[in-house]
RNA sequence: GGGCGAUUAGCUCAGUGGGAGAGCACUACAUUCACACUGUAGGGGUCACUGGUUCAAUCCCAGUAUCGCCCA
């Protein structure tokens, strides 16, 4: 006997331990028939180290398991591999801060103790998320679990043996690119965060929208000159016209002015230009500086005039180099005014944010402030720091993704790669179209070194050793000796004995170089900075695969089948794989070979208003409570715990109160897959429905019901059943209607249509197999014994294996469950049994359309006897009205009694008094029912059905009537249409037949 | 300002150049022996608006409005 219903909390956990300890996660052995086809893999998008699951997860992981568990049942080798981002930035703050709790700082400590802090936590606390990732049923290979930091030095011994190649790959990367010219060292303005003191990805600069100034100055020009300005309207009516000694500029951030360059105007713009090319005089810097003509200024906005500070600002950056106007620095690495030659000394030292405002003043009290405008403004804030990131001129590693990203756009055009749905490739496109160098160096220790190392450089004409830089050359290997060989090679260029000396990281390198000098020791030092992030996931689709190695797994399973994200990281991820992919792994003709044949792109998780889920906004859902159910308390606790604006705890607990007053119930790791299926249209994002939830549980209750119906009435699953053997309609259908499923099922997950898969899995299950063929199937159950019995319970049995199989990708816990508790002793687990390949020779078009009229017939009796309000429990019997007597009705009896409330089957030359009466493919049948029947009433409901056929034989009928539709419809069209018509003609005649008899 | 996308039942969403769909919610009835996390039946939509293409538009095209996201 099965329990009551399934209980996830008990099951979950029991049934992953087996799957894991059973092996079925590691793929199948390779056979001497596999072809690539045969082999399936995907690679996970690496969660952060410190992450914790969330609902993009939840959905990225379901799409994938689905995928995965198809594919296995399939029969294919399937390689699903797991593993970890060592997130450069967030996880060196989330260590910084544990260790400030303790009273201990970064700053105060070497570079290598505070590595083995960071490794400590994470063999602690770090990959919490992995073991989330278990809960929702993820079948990934687990013993392959990667991390793009493993084996870095200072890493844990059980790392640096299983992950040796992720370090080798990383360095093997950056030299390679080095040698092909890919990657170089530039000063270029970056995203510089003054908290963490380093550079930054766009991905990790959040803009949002302040309430800010917009402060309009002038600049005087210089020498005293004068100029008539003239303002006209849009008809050329001159509105104004004035002598002016000075420029309007209008800037949102007026500490940037002392960096200004030029002031630039645009060239069409008449106001200026008897100015043009004439010299302006930078307030407070008192620096002269020139007005130029460029594309960028907006001549409707502001004054029309924009000062240029080409080493703070994207924008004026480009228009600097196009101009050749010279850029000045003006912040240190915390974003404090630092001294240079063209900063006055007064504002050396103060913050960025002081210094905007004793540069308003200091221009207010030369009388050059002319109005303050309030402003929306739009400010870069690092998205883990929280502070207003700043545009600096910085040394740092570029690669050149320019030349990467024409193969990898090539790649897409030519279908190597495509995307699902396949308008992302336009975001694909654009963005590769519009590529800028790639930053990928930072300031941070938590990383991938880079392998560079610094040393003076030999003056090709003196044969000196320039000892007053000692940072001017440098040397890429993969590692120390290599590097000391180029060294030397190098050097022997100079005349004097050299000897070589590798220095500390952290030490003060001019001190050393000065002291090295005088021993005619060449000083060389590592470069301190490590790699971004990016620039190792972008090799993850072989790496984890072992390269550089040449292992039996890249061999295999690269390029990867799928790759499974969401839209937002198609820039910073997709782009950077498949840029790196075809560089990196090279077919037999030297061809690079993409890193997956395609790319599926999910919807974003909203809240059930739209919104995106967000901590500050306290509308998260975590996978976890909806998995294991949460008291409305604790959500709300949850939720307001920790907020960056605690103000907002109590409009928080609020609505969390209000939107879910019980909180939620323990619906399983099932019913969150199922719903996330089901709502994982190829759309751009999902409305996350806690009722949806609910219903998908109640459905995989539905399923343990009908389960336990079979058991009890001793369908148990018959070895070698053969469904193509049926010989009664109700059985035959079955087994085409499961067909037709298993194939559609099929069809959608092989084209990502989730949803469509999980509906039709859906409807089948509830609809076909518990409400009709469970209820139909009840007469020949507790029949007699014999063969219709046995054929009906090996039917039975049969049909829920398979929609055992049909579900498990979308629900793999409790249909593995069932798959054990039903068929005892079988000598496969659900994970690993054959996925249906039967199809169209199982579908028999005669029991599909005998059970269909029955279908038919019950719902109709069923619907006039409702209409009617005719109690269940009053029995009647059923008229055939003609001459002979349909034996599909005998055959049937036993099912139209419960079902459609039938007692007997009769035939009946005339329709009698007081009967219902209904049509069923022209064929008119009565229910007689004396004194039940409100015969006004009935009246009604026959006219109302005869006027609703009416209707559309009308509709119909203006269509046949237009000569054009007949003339240029294809036939098809007119045929249906013609069919269509007569069937309503003749419904239309039976009713009308059926209401005159009633008088 | 530029780009992408959305607008279909009360809610959340599918869908198609030719008969408007699902889940949830709602209404009525039902305690009939798989299931009340249930069953049966039912109500409910000018498919945002305006034009155009077409024999035919919810669907294709153009524009408008509203909303969302990304970029500046």
């Amino acid at each position: 006997m099965l329990d009551k219903s399934f209980d996830p909390k008990e099951a979950e956990a029991r049934i992953y331990k087996m799957w894991e300890d059973s092996g079925a996660f590691k793929p199948r052995a390779a056979k001497p028939t596999d072809t690539k086809d045969d082999n399936y893999s995907i690679v996970i998008p690496p969660p952060n180290v410190t992450g914790s699951l969330h609902m993009g997860h939840a959905l990225n992981n379901t799409i994938m398991d689905i995928l995965i568990r198809f594919n296995r049942m399939k029969g294919k080798a399937v390689l699903w591999q797991p593993g970890m981002d060592h997130a450069g930035i967030a996880t060196q703050m989330v260590v910084e801060r544990k260790l400030a709790a303790e009273g201990k700082f970064r700053k105060n400590m070497s570079r290598e103790d505070f590595l083995n802090h960071v490794w400590d936590w994470k063999a602690e606390s770090g990959g919490m998320i992995e073991k989330q990732l278990r809960r929702l049923g993820s079948s990934c290979d687990w013993s392959r679990s990667k991390f793009t930091l493993g084996a870095a030095p200072h890493a844990d011994k059980a790392e640096v043996k299983n992950q040796k190649n992720m370090a080798d790959a990383v360095t093997k990367a950056f030299v390679e690119m080095y040698e092909a010219g890919l990657i170089y060292r530039d000063k270029r303005l970056v995203n510089w965060d003054p908290h963490f003191q380093t550079a930054i990805s766009d991905l990790e600069v959040e803009n949002i929208e302040k309430n800010g100034h917009f402060w309009h100055f002038k600049y005087p020009l210089a020498g005293g000159e004068t100029y008539t300005y003239v303002e006209k309207d849009e008809n050329g009516n001159v509105t104004l016209s004035e002598e002016r000694d000075y420029i309007s500029i209008a800037t949102t951030r007026p500490e940037t002015m002392l960096g200004d360059g030029a002031v630039a105007v645009h060239p069409d713009d008449e106001r200026y230009a008897p100015i043009v090319g004439k010299m302006v005089r930078l307030p407070l810097a008192d620096r002269l500086i020139p007005i130029i003509t460029d594309e960028y200024p907006d001549m409707d906005f502001g004054s029309g005039a924009v000062k240029i500070t080409g080493a703070h600002d994207f924008n004026d950056y480009e228009v600097a180099k196009r101009n050749d106007i010279p850029m000045y620095s003006l912040m240190g690495t915390r974003g404090e005014m630092i001294e240079s030659e063209i900063m006055p000394a007064k504002y050396v030292g103060m913050d960025r944010f002081a210094a905007r405002k004793a540069v308003v003043a200091d221009i207010d009290a030369e009388g050059l402030l002319i109005r303050v405008e309030d402003k929306k403004i739009m400010q870069p804030y690092g998205d883990r720091s929280g502070v207003v990131i700043e545009p600096m001129l910085t040394d740092q590693w570029f690669v050149d993704a320019e030349k990467m990203a024409e193969d990898a756009m090539a790649k897409v055009n030519d279908g190597s790669t495509k995307f699902v749905p396949e308008n992302w490739k336009k975001t694909y496109d654009h963005w590769m179209e519009n590529i800028q160098p790639w930053c990928v160096s930072r300031q941070l220790w938590w990383g991938h070194q880079i392998p560079a190392w610094y040393g003076p450089a030999v003056d090709p004409e003196t044969k000196e050793i320039d000892w007053e830089n000692p940072r001017a050359k440098y040397f890429v290997a993969d590692n120390e000796a290599n590097m000391l060989g180029e060294a030397a090679l190098y050097y022997s260029a100079a005349e004097n004995d050299l000897t070589f000396d590798v220095v500390e990281d952290d030490c003060d390198f001019s001190l050393v170089a000065q002291e090295r000098r005088f021993d005619n020791m060449v000083p060389l030092q590592r470069d301190a900075d490590v790699l971004d992030t990016w620039f190792s996931s972008g090799l993850w689709p072989f790496s984890t695969l072992g390269w550089p190695d040449s292992t039996e797994e890249l061999a295999r399973f690269y390029p990867t089948s799928v790759l499974v994200t969401a839209f937002d990281i198609i820039f910073f991820w997709v782009a950077r794989m498949m840029m790196q992919g075809l560089h990196f792994m090279k077919d037999e003709n030297g061809e690079g070979v993409v890193p997956f044949d395609d790319v599926y792109i999910h919807a974003l998780v909203l809240d059930e208003a739209g919104k995106k889920m967000s901590k500050s906004i306290g509308n998260t859902l975590d996978p976890l409570d909806l998995i294991d159910g949460v008291s409305a308390d604790t959500l709300v606790e949850k939720r307001t715990r920790g907020l960056k604006n605690p103000d907002k705890a109590p409009q928080i607990a609020k609505a969390t109160r209000k939107a879910y007053p019980d909180g939620f119930e323990p619906y399983g790791a099932d019913a969150l897959r199922f719903t996330l299926a089901s709502q994982a249209g190829q759309g751009r994002n999902i409305r996350l429905s806690v009722d949806r939830i609910a219903g998908y549980r109640n459905f995989g209750t539905k399923l343990w019901s009908a389960a336990s119906f079979g058991q009890m009435n001793g369908c148990t699953p018959v070895a070698g059943f053969d469904p193509s053997s049926a010989t009664l309609p109700v059985n035959k259908w079955i087994i085409s209607e499961t067909a037709k499923t298993a194939m559609e099922i099929s069809r959608c997950i092989d084209t990502y249509r989730f949803n469509d898969a999980a509906d039709a899995a859906y409807k089948f299950t509830w609809d076909t197999f518990c409400a009709w063929y469970l209820e139909l199937s009840k007469p020949l159950l507790s029949g007699e014994d014999g063969t219709d019995k046995d054929e009906t319970r090996a039917t039975f049995a049969w049909v829920l294996d398979q929609i055992l199989k049909l579900l498990h990708p979308f629900m793999p816990f409790i249909t593995e469950d069932l798959w054990a508790k039903i068929g005892k002793g079988r000598d496969t687990h659900l994970i690993t049994a054959q996925w249906p390949t039967y199809g169209e020779e199982l579908i028999d078009v005669d029991a599909v359309a005998e059970l269909e009229w029955l279908q038919t017939l019950i719902t109709n009796i069923r619907s006039v006897r409702a209409d009617m309000n005719i109690p269940p429990s009053k029995k009647a019997p059923l008229l055939l009205c003609g001459d002979t007597l349909d034996p599909r009705l005998e055959t049937y009896a036993p099912q139209l009694s419960p079902m459609a409330r039938v007692e007997h089957v009769e035939l009946a030359a005339a329709v009698p008094e007081n009967a219902l009466q209904t049509v069923v493919d022209g064929v008119q049948y009565a229910i007689p029912l004396a004194g039940l029947i409100d015969m006004d009433a009935e009246r009604k409901r026959l006219a109302k059905e005869i006027e609703k056929a009416q209707s559309e034989i009308e509709k119909i009928d203006r269509k046949l009537g237009n000569e054009a539709f007949v003339a240029k419809a294809p036939e098809k069209v007119v045929t249906l249409q013609k069919e269509r018509r007569a069937g309503y003609a003749a419904e239309v005649e039976t009713l009308q037949a059926a209401l005159d008899g009633l008088g």
